[in-house]
DNA sequence: GTGTGGATTATCT
DNA sequence: GATAATCCACACC
């Protein structure tokens, strides 16, 4: 199976969000094990313009430095004192937009997913949330500003797309503090699937 | 089922 | 010094 290539990523932010729906994230660890995981929820971070958007504050080389890459690349950063997130960056260089992955539904043997995420009890949990997911898939800033289309370590490939009819939106989470852009229906998950957090 | 607070640190004011 | 694109445990209903 081929990443997905550059081409992908460097078209508008909201489309990539709906369209990374259905899609499988994959991720090699340094032991050789491979998880892969179906992107089930979504949220679309617009660039400087956008308040909740990490671009719109701080400077260019700060912690937000991989956003500014060319699209196709990742943003992992650190929050809360103890968890990752990760993102997509997205559109051309310098855009300062990206796609942060919230949910991803396990494929294939849930054992090494389990093995990683011991604090989930139903496996439900076991990716449901941004700093889930990064827990499942060791996903820390060492991968800050990979290049997701080598196929090598972390990457995405094509899976199938979800319908827009199984598509719902709603307003992203945790950004109330971004006046206007806090209400905007920038999140995307998939309708009534169980592996979407909250 | 709902609500509250604690963990823990990079980043910016 | 405050805050943050969060999660979990535990209390209480």
């Amino acid at each position: 199976m081929m990443a997905l290539p550059r081409s992908f990523f460097l078209r508008p932010t909201r489309t990539v969000a709906r369209d990374l729906l259905g899609r499988v994230l994959v991720r090699r660890l340094p032991d050789g094990v491979e998880l892969r995981g179906r992107i089930v929820e979504t949220e679309a971070y617009l660039g400087p313009k956008d308040l909740a958007c990490h671009t719109a504050r701080g400077p260019k080389d700060g912690r937000a430095k991989s956003m500014w890459l060319q699209g196709g690349h990742a943003y992992i950063y650190f929050t809360y004192g103890m968890h990752h997130c990760f993102n997509v960056v997205t559109g051309g260089p310098e855009r300062g937009e990206a796609v942060l992955i919230r949910a991803v539904e396990p494929l294939g043997d849930l054992a090494p997913w389990r093995r990683r995420r011991p604090k989930a009890k139903r496996e439900r949990d076991l990716a449901a949330g941004p700093a889930r997911l990064c827990e499942a898939l060791a996903l820390d800033r060492a991968l800050d500003g990979h290049d997701l289309t080598c196929g090598d370590t972390l990457w995405l490939e094509a899976g199938a797309p979800l319908p827009p009819r199984r598509i719902q939106s709603a307003p992203r989470v945790g950004v109330d503090y971004a006046g206007a852009w806090a209400g905007k229906m920038l999140r995307f998950f998939e309708k009534d699937c169980v592996w979407v957090s909250g």
